[in-house]
DNA sequence: GATTTAAGAAACCAATAGGTATCTTGACGC
DNA sequence: GCGTCAAGATACCTATTGGTTTCTTAAATC
């Protein structure tokens, strides 16, 4: 009782909803949890409205997280391992930067979410800190922009004596601090001066003025 | 009844705690907010918690503001106005940025607290724009880089023809990108990094190498 | 097909939230 | 000193939340 679907009937129309168990629903339970915390933040980020977007009930969640923080780990954990970024190799440093930061510019902002959390288990004594919560999702996004650099370096398009890790760093902390000012996307153009008028002058050997 | 302190006796040791009205007893309640917001995030910025830290009662909220998103509005409204930092002018504009970094920097970081409460009004419908609580937070603090930058421009030691509205935004959108994510206090180390390897570089007429 | 295991529904509990109503009492104007 | 008004304590209502328990039923295993 309790199905979605009539299930006895092969019936075509009919969506043959299953009940789903084990590793499936694990993945499914995550990423509706991911869903959620993007959707509505932290604060609503409960066992009820995850369970409910789940399509499942709370006592399942329960049997696989003791509380509701050790779930939010395992939420962004879950998106962070999912999330690896392509890394593009177009030939040059401008356009491979801009195809990273578009990359990272979807229309709800996982940077929200992730804030959000961070700020929320910040104030909260329990559950994950929050550089706990940034280093599982902030990790492969740097060694993306690294490898990117490097094969700038090696084109010579880049002095490597400039390359001190808080500028490797500067344009997406740029992007970040752009995306959760406004909570927007942030547009083309804002991209383009983070690679054009700040990024590329400090990297490049020949200085733009002379 | 219910007053804190005895006030019939004129003893010394003896606290003399009147009943606070109106207009003092606003502030009070404003102030109290804002430490209620600080300490413990938009999470828990509730009408019991912040009537606890007045030291006052529900009632006396009510009678003032409809809903908590207004007296969260007001409770931004008041501290921004407070909050007008001091425009330094110590005769270099590295020690200038300095100086207006390390102001920003204090212990309980208010822009935990800021971004926190944009956070909550983001998701939930309700309640201020997020763009209404940053501006009333952040239009001062930009109007003061700008008064030092523009010094240092008359002074020579800023090129005016590189000095974009982004460039000028540069260092406080990289000192709160850290405060952000780190939710600490951002060392000096740090500060002189985005002064001297980011900003001073971008800004000085003469480039760095060559 | 019988057994075991886990999914899921539902009801429940205690704590906390927003918000309101009632009543007492202190502070101020006169 | 007296009347008025607002401060503040208290109790209350309803909704939501974290977390638990009980029971039914579907799915995998043998």
């Amino acid at each position: 009782m309790g199905e979605i679907q009539e299930n006895s009937d092969e019936q075509a129309g009919a969506t043959v909803q299953t009940r789903r168990r084990g590793a499936e629903l694990e993945r499914a339970i995550l990423d509706a949890a991911w869903e959620q915390l993007t959707a509505e933040g932290y604060e609503h980020f409960t066992i009820d409205t995850v369970a409910a977007r789940a399509r499942t009930s709370k006592p399942v969640l329960y049997r696989r997280w003791k509380t509701r923080e050790d779930l939010l780990r395992d939420t962004v954990r879950h998106r962070g391992a999912a999330d690896t970024p392509v890394v593009p190799d177009t030939g040059t440093l401008r356009s491979d930067l801009l195809a990273l930061l578009g990359q990272a510019n979807n229309a709800r902002n996982p940077m929200a979410a992730l804030v959000s959390s961070m700020l929320g288990s910040y104030y909260n004594q329990t559950g994950p800190t929050p550089s706990e919560l940034r280093e599982t999702f902030l990790s492969q996004r740097g060694s993306a922009v690294r490898q990117v650099v490097d094969r700038a370096v090696e084109r010579g398009e880049i002095d490597p004596a400039r390359l001190t890790p808080r500028i490797v760093d500067l344009p997406f902390d740029l992007f970040r601090n752009e995306a959760m000012m406004t909570l927007k996307p942030v547009p083309d153009h804002v991209l383009r001066q983070i690679v054009d008028d700040i990024f590329i002058p400090l990297v490049t050997p020949q200085p733009p003025t002379h």
